[in-house]
DNA sequence: ATCCTACGATAGACAAAGTTCAAGTCAAGA
DNA sequence: TCTTGACTTGAACTTTGTCTATCGTAGGAT
């Protein structure tokens, strides 16, 4: 994810220990974080690190395009860091784990024109629920 | 949605002002309300019902699969009556406004088996966003 | 290398959405 | 009509997130 610390230098971004803690802690796939979440593993690394800071930093990368915000359960935001891989996720009903998933073919194109009510349709977000093995 | 009260009664329903006030707030096609609207709703026909009884009438009614719980916004959940015709959403990213909508084939079909991870999958929710002709 | 200053961080108050609980009320069967 | 357990109430509480005034500092200017 160095990747992504110089990409935001490029973009003007000034950076600071705290966001680049957070940052860091974003980074892998598979990662989806609540900002409770972001926010106690950045602690371990700068104790002092404010809430604030991490939910306005979770903001602009959100806004940058480089983490996308996943609602799974109705309860808190989750941070997903795979935002340039595009992806769906696969939820358990019972323990909640997320994985991201590829469905076949553009998912876009399964919704016809006469379903669009003249919208101009541009985005896709679907969860698939089931069991997961651990808990069948 | 008088179907709906006697389906309860039969269910072991014990009927009060509330939850049939609850019922027929919800009552029709493409609503899509929050717990606070059904309340405000609801305090129109009967002003000293609680917002703690509209919270459980709604949770009792997405346990009997009468109500589905739908989160477009990461806000506040909203509730749709619309619950016994399979249905996905397209919401418009400018003013929010939900339309229930149906995708070509069954979109469980769109997962791959080797994308399923050794998941039990039984429901795909999917929101399509774009922008509205109102807002275009 | 040091200074400036605007941008970022902080703590704490505030707000929105939802849950819990003890006490009171009432639907429906006897 | 009586009884009883299920239902409702309101207030306090929790969780998640936002706002604001103040303080600190990254990074360009000198």
């Amino acid at each position: 994810m160095s990747d992504l610390l110089t990409r935001l230098r490029g973009r003007g971004w000034r950076m600071t220990s705290q966001r680049r803690v957070v940052a860091e802690v974003l980074d892998g796939d598979h990662v989806h974080l609540t900002a409770d979440e972001v926010h106690a593993r950045a602690a371990q690394r700068l104790p002092e690190i404010s809430r604030a800071t991490v939910y306005n930093t979770l903001g602009e990368l959100v806004l940058l395009g480089e983490v996308t915000e996943v609602t799974t359960d109705g309860r808190a935001k989750r941070y997903d860091p795979n935002a340039h891989h595009p992806h769906q996720h696969l939820v358990c009903s019972r323990c909640g784990i997320i994985r991201d998933v590829h469905p076949a073919g553009d998912p876009l194109t399964g919704l016809p024109a006469a379903e669009r009510f003249g919208f101009t349709v541009t985005e896709v977000e679907i969860t698939y629920r089931g069991v997961c093995p651990a808990c069948a």
